[in-house]
DNA sequence: TACGGCTCGATTGTTGACAATCTGTGGGGA
DNA sequence: TCCCCACAGATTGTCAACAATCGAGCCGTA
C-alpha cells in the first residue's frame, strides 16, 4: 500500500527487488534484527526465489544484511558501540568532504544551499514537530554539500553505504527538544564558511557539527534505557 | 596450480566462489575492465550458475564488479581520477586510525608493530627487488595499526572495501626507485608517534605517509602514458 | 526430573531447463 | 559503396524441482 515502488526503473526483477528490500530496511519496515524469510519476500513480491537472492546477495555485499549459511540472513543490527564508531567514521569523512565542497563548489551550487537551509528555517519555524527537520531536511543538506566535494569515491561511501546505516537509526532520535534549532544554527555557520570559501574553518564546524549530533545520542542512549537497542526488540 | 584456495574453509558454493573470484580480482588474475563471462566461471570452477551468479551480486554490493543488465559484468576499472580520489579518503581515514591507535593500542601490540618493522628492514636490506616490500609488508603494517584503532566500523571499511580496490593497483607503482626506503623511514617515525601515545603526531605522519605515496603515484601514472590505465587494455 | 538421541518439518542451497535480451553478421536495397 | 533490416548465436534472466542442512519437539532412559 504504502509504496509507490511499483513503478521503478529497474530492468531485472532482481534489481527491482533489491531496490525494495533496501528501501524497507533503511525506512525501518524491517526493523535491525529482523530474519528475512526467502520464501515470505518471494509470495510477498511475487517473484522466484532466485532472483530474491541474487538481490539479497548484493545486500549482503552492502553489510546491511548478515547471513550465517543454513541459517537464514538478518537485517544487520548496529550495537550502540557501532553506531557511535559510525558517528566517528562520519566525522572524518564528512569533515573532508566539508572542506573539499569549500574548494571545488560553484557558486549556484551554494546558491542551491542556502535555499534548502531557508526552507529549512520557514519548516523548523512553522510546525512545532521537529522531526521532519532532522529526518530529511537535514539530509538533504549533507547530501548536498558531499556531492559538492567533487570527489566521486567519496560521494559513493558516503550516501551509498554509510547514510543507509544512519538512516536506519535516526529516527529513534529525532525528538531532541533543542537540537533541531541548534542543529540550524550550526548548518547555517558551515554554509557560511564554504560561501567564504574557507575549507579549514567548513571542515572544523562540519566535525564539531557532526561531534554534537553523536553525543547527543550517546545522552539520549544512556537516558533511556540502553538493553533496548542491543537486545533488538523482537515485540 | 597457484591458487591453494581449494581448502577453502567456506561453507557453501557461493561464499567458496565468491572468496576466489575476489581473490582473483585483487591479485590481477582477472585485470581491471575484464568482461567476466558466467558461463567460464562455471565451468572453471566446476559449479552451476545459480551459486556463481549470488557470488557476482555480493561483488556487485561491493561494488567490485559493474553490472549492466543483459550485457554481462565487468571488473571495476578505477579512473586516474578515482585512484587519486581513493588516496584522499585513505588519508582521512588512515589518519584517523592512526591517532586511535596511539591512544588505544596496547604495549603489547606496539611491540609487535616494531617487530613487523624490524622484518621488513631486514627485507629491504637483504634483496634488492624492492617490490615485496611494498606489496606485502607495507599493508601488514597499515593492517595493524588500523586493527589497533579498535574501531571495528572503520576497520572492515578499510580492510574490506577500500584495500581490495588499492590492493588492484598497487602492482603498477612498485619499482619506483627510492620510495621503499623512504617509506620504511615514515613507518618508522609513525610507530614511535604511536608508541609515544601522540595521537596528533601519529595522524599527521600517517597523512603524510599516504599523501606521499599518492604523490608518487601521481608522478609515475604522469610519467608513463596515461591513456594505459583510462582506456583499459583490451589486447 | 533432567538429559541425550531421534524424527519430522521447514528453510536454505543447488541444479538444469526454459524464456528474454543483446550483439555481430550477412543480405538486400538505395 | 553505404546503410538498414533481419537472423542467428551466444549470453543473461527467470523459474520450478530436488537435495542438504538446521532447529524444534518428542520420546526413552538414567
Amino acid at each position: 500500500m504504502t509504496e509507490s515502488a511499483q513503478l521503478v526503473s529497474s530492468q531485472t526483477l532482481s534489481d527491482g527487488a533489491f531496490e525494495r528490500i533496501q528501501a524497507a530496511i533503511v525506512q525501518g519496515d524491517i526493523p535491525p534484527g529482523a530474519r528475512i524469510s526467502e520464501q515470505f519476500l518471494s509470495s510477498t513480491f511475487g517473484i522466484g526465489r532466485g532472483p530474491l537472492r541474487e538481490a539479497i546477495r548484493r545486500l549482503e555485499g552492502r553489510r546491511l544484511v548478515v547471513r550465517v549459511p543454513h541459517a537464514g540472513v538478518r537485517v544487520v543490527s548496529l550495537s550502540y558501540e557501532e553506531l557511535i564508531e559510525l558517528y566517528h567514521v562520519r566525522e572524518a569523512l564528512e569533515g573532508m568532504a566539508c572542506r573539499l565542497a569549500a574548494q571545488h563548489m560553484s557558486d549556484d551550487e551554494i546558491a542551491g544551499l542556502r535555499k534548502v537551509l531557508a526552507e529549512h528555517e520557514q519548516h523548523s519555524g512553522l510546525q512545532a514537530n521537529q522531526s521532519y527537520y532532522q529526518q530529511e531536511g537535514d539530509l538533504d543538506l549533507h547530501y548536498l554539500i558531499i556531492h559538492g566535494s567533487k570527489n566521486r569515491t567519496l560521494s559513493d561511501m558516503l550516501c551509498g553505504d554509510l547514510y543507509h546505516l544512519v538512516r536506519m537509526y535516526r529516527y529513534r532520535f529525532s525528538s531532541t527538544p533543542k537540537r533541531p534549532q541548534q542543529a540550524f544554527a550550526e548548518h547555517h555557520r558551515i554554509i557560511e564558511a564554504i560561501a567564504d570559501r574557507d575549507g579549514e574553518l567548513a571542515e572544523m564546524l562540519m566535525r564539531r557539527h557532526i561531534s554534537a549530533s553523536r553525543r547527543n545520542i550517546e545522552r539520549r542512549l544512556l537516558e533511556q534505557d540502553d538493553a533496548s537497542l542491543s537486545s533488538g526488540g523482537d515485540c
